[in-house]
DNA sequence: AATTAGCACTCTCTATCGGAGAGTGCTAAT
DNA sequence: ATTAGCACTCTCCGATAGAGAGTGCTAATT
């Protein structure tokens, strides 16, 4: 097993980035010819069939050029490849389509999910963890016909939630009205966890069953409405997809609710905390051979969500990385500004 | 210019079945072989002469079957298709499904696009109308942080609808409640126009900017919450979209955007009251050749909202068409059915 | 007058072939 | 260790040919 001279570390860099580039298998005469390397295309493939030798290359067809396997693309990604700074221009696009999101993380999430698969055509998905520790604001009960009554809650980030109940024996919006404000005196304030606790705690309370399904609904998860996907149409036009097999296929696997499912697998196994390229199909993962994914937990908690690029393997990760990065830093920076004000509004209260 | 005479019209009829359902050009041969007509491939193909000449059929290339024109198609629909009715089977299916949708059309509705879409194997679109009258029951606000107020309308068909505010001064929640509760005195129950009106009849209320804000709010056009469409991976196995080009046109084509807009512009053109099929390029419709809609109005008002199923040309419309129009009826009796609900209760109070 | 058999013709589809081009692997020379 | 040289492999592209399917037309048949 050789290592990897600096030559030959920089032949595969530019064998990766060449064929992130342009998706043609990369020759010795191009690297010969195009690059700083001043040596013959024969020395190329020298260098060539060693790091094929050590499973970092490979080539297609006997006499095309080379093109880098998985473990090439980890080798490139963890050792060699140049991170493309974010320009001033990127910059101001973000803020400029950002300025438009009001206060809260359902108009922001999905504007971030747009930016970020324009820049690097690829499909960005953004998962968000329903928080235990959202606290419920106000409750509203209104009489929409005969047997159906609608509850609606507000919680501190600005989500409303609702849901439809039967309620027996009949109240009218007066007595609905009086039981909601009863439920506010009670639980405003109060996240699902301290809502649950207080069922336990006592029985004595009147509509205990009416608290038990507000507690259930503050934390339900409703994946679309905490999942945001977008790019799926510029990620189809790789070259990848180029038949309608292979299309229908990765619509398939672009499917929110895998990707969803396994971008937070991907994100909860306790490796490294906060950013991760994960390429084709690695061991421990159950990530299809030809897809990559670059993800990052954003904050202000550890758990607060993911935000990640999927696309083929052949994907511009010095390109992604730093922008799924900064996206993140971005939106946990966000989160925390709300979150500060929402203190600082608790002890004028 | 010919007349249909009966045996052109079966000739045209079978052709265009044929080619529905395999999406490959119909011979003389086939016909003459396959069907009932007993006549000589030859006599079909002096017909199939004659339909051409009369603009209704044609075919790709010398040696190819003949396929249907648009016009073709339009006569087949007009005067000839069998409309294959709906089976006890589907008629559970849906019962089923529909039996999870509880009493609110924004869970109904997306039931139904699904429904729709898997039963034609193309894309299914519903919009719905915001009802100038539907009435305000309920208003709240909340106080989300120092700046921000978050305002909550509950409609009286359960739809939720909520608006960031800022409100300066600053008021806290209790006097939040107090304009929340002087608001419901007066609003709870009016639509967004006698709300209007009550705006412009006098001037001497609190809160004036408030209210115009809410009577906007309720008839706020919100696309993504009012139009539900399902079906596009089951439409691009269709064979039309066989390669990416084609396929990547289609997926332009079919986003919601474009298709909300160019449902309801056919649908509000004032002609045919309730069902309405539009075959290619009609001269005053703005939708591409090769592809069609099956469009109908659901109620219980005239302008309550559409159900529509786009896809090819080559569709199969004696099967789409009763679909449709059975949804839409369906979706009818469940509106009228809720808004019946509605009235009773309003007697009750 | 309508229908049909017969047949030449057209066009697609598929497979095959061959040459050009690109790229490699290996050997021997530097 | 590097490189020139060269035979070899494989793809890509266009040309070619033959099979197959379907038509249009004409003349014969009913």
């Amino acid at each position: 097993m050789n290592t990897l001279t600096e030559r030959r570390a920089a032949i595969l860099s530019l064998v990766v980035d060449e064929y992130i580039r342009t998706a043609v298998p990369v020759s010795s005469k191009f690297l010969a010819d195009m690059s700083g390397l001043s040596v013959s295309p024969a020395t190329v493939r020298n260098e060539f069939a060693l790091l094929e030798a050590n499973g970092l290359l490979t080539h297609p067809h006997t006499s095309g050029g080379r093109i880098p396997t998985e473990n090439g693309y980890r080798t490139y990604v963890e050792q060699l490849m140049f991170e493309e700074p974010i320009v001033e221009e990127e910059r101001i696009t973000v803020e400029h389509q950002l300025h438009q999101a009001a206060g809260s993380v359902d108009e922001l999430l999905p504007l971030v999910s747009t930016i970020l698969a324009s820049w690097v055509g690829n499909v960005a998905i953004i998962t968000r963890r329903t928080e235990q520790q959202r606290e419920l604001l106000q409750v509203q009960l209104v009489d929409i016909s005969g047997d159906t009554t609608l509850l609606v809650c507000v919680l501190d980030d600005g989500t409303v939630k609702k849901k439809f109940l039967t309620i027996y024996p009949y109240l009218n919006q007066t007595l609905l009205n009086q039981h909601a404000n009863a439920l506010n005196e009670l639980l405003a304030g109060l996240t699902s966890l301290e809502i649950k606790n207080l069922v336990k705690s006592s029985t004595d309370f009147e509509l205990l069953d009416l608290i038990s399904v507000i507690a259930d609904l503050i934390v339900e998860e409703n994946m679309s409405e905490n999942t945001y996907l977008d790019g799926i149409e510029v990620a189809l036009q790789q070259p990848e997809f180029s038949d309608q097999e292979s299309m229908l296929e990765a619509m398939g696997y672009l499917s929110i609710y895998r990707l969803e499912r396994l971008i937070n697998s991907v994100m909860t196994d306790g490796r490294d905390p906060s950013t991760r390229i994960v390429i084709g199909r690695d061991d421990d993962e159950n990530i299809s051979t030809g897809w990559s994914i670059v993800a990052s937990k954003y904050g202000p908690d550890t758990n607060t969500g993911v935000i990640a690029v999927v696309g083929p393997t052949r994907m511009a990760y010095g390109y992604v990385l730093p922008r799924v990065r900064y996206l993140a830093g971005l939106i946990t920076q966000l989160n925390r500004d709300l979150s500060r004000k929402n203190i600082l509004d608790g002890s004028n209260d």
